[in-house]
DNA sequence: ACCTACCGGTTGACGTGTCAATGATGCTAA
DNA sequence: TTAGCATCATTGACACGTCAACCGGTAGGT
């Protein structure tokens, strides 16, 4: 499937110039689509897109709480990352932090009211956003070969990742 | 071609189940891929895409040297971003900056030896790590489609900008 | 001449992300 | 028992990005 170059032994090594062309065109592109999501929220709810991944997931756990690193795992953060984000969203009231019960030395992430309304108020307009700048932007078709374009790639990512 | 959703007047509000599903797919995937394309510079030339970028576009400018705010434009950033970003190449000596000649109070920055020389080293591993991670992991008409689907997306971002 | 407005560039504050090092606490094997 | 050792979480140092403020100088308009 790869290396496929004919009458090339071993396949070429570097991406030929339309297929460097297509590369920067959607890495640009694909990483600005994600600044201008973070941006629209950010003006929309004041909350960043990792401030919302973390109460989306507190807000689907049970008793809106979850362990640290059960948290980390869950939406695919370092814990150190998690750590940093927990610290400067605690200071704005929208987590709080406690000594875990069951599992000693664990952290209880818990969701506070003003988290919660501030999740509340962000999930339309970000989904609505999302709407707009992707599923908008694309035909039916599309939208699906970018799903399996997507698929293609994490699977790679993951092949290297092994090696 | 958007607000289609037959029998509903004005168009649904919301991507469905699946289609948010694809671009949570898609987001985290691209964005992964770009973290370690990055994280792939960085152990084989010691450099960030960001200084690939700047080092590239000096390698390719009339005597290796460009004006501040034109090298700016010409890779899309900001101009508060490049200067930061050069304020920690000049560092590293990778690049020099000197008063421009020919505008008053502009700035002309210099791509060194060192530079081009770490740009030498980067550019054949970098090519090949797109390749592994991009190119091979996609069928050619996967790729085709990425530009297509790069291309939409990019349009409807200007689109949006300009409301 | 003077005031204003813009222009090129820098700076500071701050949020964000990674890496390596550090506590703190249990588990296991000599 | 105690010397490792893994695990959960935090911390510090640093790179990177954005935003807003700033500086110095040129250009227009009055």
């Amino acid at each position: 499937m790869t290396d496929a170059t004919p009458g090339r032994p071993g396949g070429r090594q570097l991406p030929s110039a339309d297929e460097l062309r297509i590369w920067r065109d959607f890495i640009e592109t694909t990483s600005a689509l994600g600044s201008r999501l973070e941006s629209r929220l950010q003006n929309d709810s004041s909350l960043s897109t990792g401030d919302y991944a973390v109460l989306l997931a507190l807000s689907e756990a049970q008793g809106q709480a979850m362990r640290s690193s059960e948290l980390a795992s869950h939406i695919g953060w370092e814990r150190s990352r998690l750590s940093h984000h927990l610290g400067r969203m605690e200071r704005r009231g929208l987590i709080r932090r406690q000594e875990c019960a069951t599992v000693p030395r664990g952290s209880e992430v818990l969701l506070t009211a003003a988290g919660a309304e501030a999740f509340r108020g962000a999930t339309f307009p970000h989904l609505r956003a999302i709407r707009e700048f992707f599923v908008d932007a694309l035909t039916p078709d599309q939208i699906a070969a970018a799903g399996e374009i997507a698929a293609a790639l994490r699977a790679r990512l993951d092949v290297l990742a092994k090696e």
